[in-house]
DNA sequence: ACAGGTTGTGAAAACGTTTTCAGTATCGGC
DNA sequence: GCCGATACTGAAAACGTTTTCACAACCTGT
């Protein structure tokens, strides 16, 4: 039924290890070859993939698990690593796990049985601990998020420093109650949190932190009942994208004027986030740059397995608009 | 060197036959099952995927062929049609053309090289058109848009209903000089126009329409022109969401306020669309519901592959906001 | 007690490629 | 004119599974 390279290796009156050199590179001559792809656009020839890897034992394919795909920090990374990759000739199989450590784990068993050349991964907290003990086929190299150090290349934003420069704004425009809503499941957000306490402490002032799940639903929830309580802070510190979307949507909602009522500076310079009033001061992540290193690294992790670790990490940004006015 | 079938056989006692039968689904005593299951855990046995599917011809894989990742209505239906496909059992390949018919062409053959099960796709125009007359291993299904009636399941927003939809709000909201900037890519572009044209000529009105690439930078620059032109409408018909964002980035630029400069009522309910002061007037459209009806009707075609060619129409909700009140 | 299932099992073939191995021309250098 | 490379080619093995085939063991109804 469907045509195969024994169909080419007939019509073109060559063997198939003659067909087989002639579409891979191996020494053909010239007739033999134009024979083959003369062959080839007759019988409307595909080869097949599966028998190729398997016979191959390279499956040119690399892994990419992010953690939300509906965060534009994740849809616009993936897209930096899918260009690499194919100007490499390797396939990228995006998986999302909804920070969902189940999903994680169905994940990386599917890579394992796909036998993938190398993943690139944005792990929750508990499983970029747990990684360290837990043999993988395939070399992997974290994003966004990281483990215990010297287990897996990285490439990071520098989280607290990051974190601390948007304090150091607060403070610098006058605010002085700057609270911290931070997401759960990620060392990066333990990270921002930590430069943020760090500067708090700098300046002498109280920090005041609350933990939510990292989505604009719980966020939102969350951002209500504090900013709804006694201790209502002047200004908040959102540790990502779309906790800065749920912490704006609750200021709304508790009919707060940004910035007077309540300051915010958050993560992620997406693309809503100058269209709302006013703008919302951000520290804008170097996307591109952090997809194209993490492929880099993998890349040099599959030609030389043995080299030490390494971690890259990237600056952010700041962005300052109106949502931190001076007051 | 990697653990095989051969080894699990060897460390449960049995046959590699017994092995594939104890973890697929066939007839194997309890006692020899456990046993299997032992040696699996014990050795860490992983299948080749490769092997399985070159064996058992059968991928258990559908391709999905978005035009945009970065357009949130994408993700959304990508969401809903993973979760459908694992809860059969199935893998998803996500693959984004970025609206570029060569891309389109390479990810249609890399779909017949991993010979899938089958294929949800939004194609381009130009792709659509042309389906029609290339024949492919698998069935495909189009979302969001469509080609030449009866040539492939598809499962589509009533669009002609929903532009004009836009149209009749504007017109009952007291607004006449009504232009309609559309996508020059999709055949829903298309349906979304000829639903403002049909409106525009039922009120009696006169149309004034231009065509941009569908992303949010073109739509800008094309729509600072427009409304920087003499010919300047009163409101805006927009026919996605990445074209609405850069409308109204181009309102902004331009200094005119919203509704009362320039009224304008777009396509998808994005996050952002309620968050922008005024909220935008949109069609919201069901997106979860969009990718499983994908998923069902490209089961059932595999199931039935010579039924007759099904075409699922989907109605979408006019969210009315800021944007397009009363004058 | 026997024919005719049914159930469980292993040996071996098969899936569609790439790669190894061996071999045949051809060539350059003596 | 011979010898060792070099360049190309085909036959067959190999990749790791699933599936076919054959068969043995056990039922079930007469």
């Amino acid at each position: 039924m469907t045509v195969g390279i024994r169909d080419v290796a007939r019509a073109a009156g060559v063997s198939t290890a003659t067909v087989s050199r002639a579409l891979g590179r191996g020494p053909v001559s010239d007739a033999l070859r134009e024979q083959v792809e003369a062959a080839v656009r007759a019988t409307g020839y595909r080869p097949n993939l599966s028998a190729r890897r398997l016979r191959s034992q390279s499956a040119q394919t690399i892994g990419l698990i992010v953690a939300d795909i509906r965060n534009p920090f994740f849809t616009a990374v993936s897209r930096a690593v899918e260009d690499a990759a194919f100007a490499s000739g390797m396939r990228v199989i995006l998986c999302n796990t909804d920070e969902d450590p189940a999903r994680e784990a169905m994940y990386l068993r599917l890579m394992e049985e796909e036998r993938v050349t190398g993943v690139i991964f944005a792990p929750t907290k508990g499983t970029a601990d747990s990684l360290r003990d837990r043999p993988l086929g395939f070399p992997v190299v974290l994003i966004d998020r990281t483990g215990p150090p010297g287990t897996h290349d990285s490439v990071v934003l520098d989280n607290p420093a990051a974190g601390a420069a948007l304090v150091d704004h607060l403070v610098a425009q006058g605010y002085s109650r700057i609270g911290g809503l931070f997401g759960s499941t990620s060392s990066t957000a333990r990270e921002r949190r930590a430069g943020y306490e760090a500067a708090i402490a700098r300046h002498g002032l109280t920090p005041a932190i609350r933990t939510v799940a990292p989505n604009a639903e719980a966020a939102e929830a969350e951002a209500r009942r504090w900013l709804g309580a006694e201790d209502r802070p002047e200004a908040l510190v959102l540790s990502n994208g779309l906790i800065l979307m749920g912490a704006v949507r609750a200021a709304r909602a508790q009919g707060l004027a940004i910035p007077r009522d309540l300051a915010l500076a958050g993560f992620d310079n997406e693309p809503w986030t100058d269209l709302v009033e006013p703008g919302l001061t951000v520290i804008e992540q170097p996307v591109a740059e952090i997809g194209a290193q993490a492929m880099r690294l993998l890349f040099e992790r599959i030609e030389s397995p043995e080299q030490p670790v390494r971690k890259v990490m990237l600056s952010g940004r700041m962005i300052a608009r109106g949502s931190t006015q001076a007051r």
